[in-house]
DNA sequence: TAATCATCGTTAGTTTATTAACGATGATAG
DNA sequence: CTATCATCGTTAATAAACTAACGATGATTA
């Protein structure tokens, strides 16, 4: 899939949440620089951004943050709920079941799957936990179109085929492998290990 | 901090990785699309980082893997053990803890802080889980320069205001704000929430 | 009144990241 | 023996992401 923008996908979102509160904070416009601050660009990038959507402001007040968010929130259909599942309920899904409960009222992660049947049919968190076997009618018949991928690296790629020919379109995959998937599928790679070794390689280069 | 090439670190360390496996399964060579695949870039892109070490292949054998090996692991100092803490042990902090627990040889959590009592002055999976007021003696008298963040949004400016003072040099951040460092520091942005509503940005762009 | 100022929209330029393309190589097949 | 082939190293081209910069605006200050 086209990633088209992604980064700039990503400063959108944050802006929208910035500008909901600066909203219920009752201000009334917000300036380039504050959002360039948020996400770590400069106000020209920010200045870009708006442009595409024409959202105008004045060098003297900014941006009004009334049609700021109204514009930014259709676009990102900040109002639909998004049906999320997640498979692989180990010590990673987990933290994610228990952080995603009541934080994030447009994104619900509605079922988790795992093959252990130790750790299946019961409750975890407000999230129902159901054997891996009920996977591809349940994507089916509640139309899911995003999945969290937390299973251990060799068992990433099947379960990525599984749920894609399900018909899952949007992938996070914590698994430290790069899945193959057709190129409709948006597939974003979560390695936290990488980013640690990343780091560390870092770390070791400053110190000569 | 220049973040120079972290792509292309990012492709070395996976590469290094491969062909320590492929030399331990007694294979002698690799071929540039066999690593292309790995990683998910073309083979060009894969010529062109190993070009940068002058490890050169054959046209018909691919490149030699033991070399290969000898000079990546030399240039990304895999022999050398970092050692890093975690500060915020809550869900996710125990995810990272109990996964790294003997997975990675060359990576070490040492230790690991957290501001609630009830959490401290214990062993968690291995590591030792200290209370924040010991964070900065432990940082310098250990000398430890890489730290992973997983305290709530609000915490973290202040924990990595805190542990840059004391000499951390390479930040992870799983706190979804941006965090203010001085340009030395290197901090990479894990947003697990961000990236999981790209995905449902994306899956609702696509249904139209 | 006029100078100063921060910020705007916009265009141009820079940096980073990646792919395309091309001549060269030498093993293999006809 | 010669043509074909996959792959090499390398350079050029392209794409993505971001910053710099400039004229314009209008409020504020001298
Ligand atoms: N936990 C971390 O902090 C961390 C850090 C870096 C990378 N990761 C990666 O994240 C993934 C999950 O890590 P974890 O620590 O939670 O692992 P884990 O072993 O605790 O959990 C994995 C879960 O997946 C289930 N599972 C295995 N195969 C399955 C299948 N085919 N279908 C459905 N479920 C299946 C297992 O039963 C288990 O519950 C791994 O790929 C790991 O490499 C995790
Ligand atoms: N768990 C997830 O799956 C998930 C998903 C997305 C984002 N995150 C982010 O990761 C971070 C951690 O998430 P979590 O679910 O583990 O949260 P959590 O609330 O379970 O844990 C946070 C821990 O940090 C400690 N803490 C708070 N302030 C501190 C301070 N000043 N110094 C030291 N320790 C302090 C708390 O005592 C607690 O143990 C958060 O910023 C969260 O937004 C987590």
């Amino acid at each position: 899939m086209r990633k088209s923008k992604s980064r700039s996908v990503e400063r959108l979102l944050r802006y929208c949440e910035f500008v909901k509160k600066r909203l219920e904070e009752g201000k009334s416009y917000v300036f380039s620089h504050e959002l360039a601050d948020l996400v770590g660009v400069s106000p020209a990038q920010v200045r870009q951004d708006l442009m595409v959507f024409k959202i105008v402001g004045t060098p003297q007040k900014g941006y009004p943050v009334e049609e700021f968010y109204r514009v930014l929130s259709d676009h990102l259909k900040s109002g639909i709920k998004t049906k999320i599942i997640l498979v692989g309920v180990g010590n990673l899904g987990r933290a994610i079941l228990s952080y995603f409960i009541k934080r994030k009222p447009n994104l619900e992660i509605v079922a988790a799957f795992d093959s252990d049947p130790q750790k299946t049919e019961r409750i975890y968190s407000g999230t129902r936990i159901l054997h891996i076997s009920k996977m591809n009618d349940f994507i089916l018949k509640e139309d899911i179109k995003v999945a969290l991928i937390t299973v251990p690296a060799d068992s990433a790629q099947i379960v990525a085929d599984q749920i894609i020919k399900a018909g899952i379109k949007c992938i996070l995959n914590f698994a430290p492998v790069a899945l193959k998937t057709p190129p409709e599928v948006f597939v974003e790679q979560l390695d936290i290990t990488l980013s640690i070794e990343k780091a560390a390689y870092f770390a070791n280069k400053e110190a000569q």
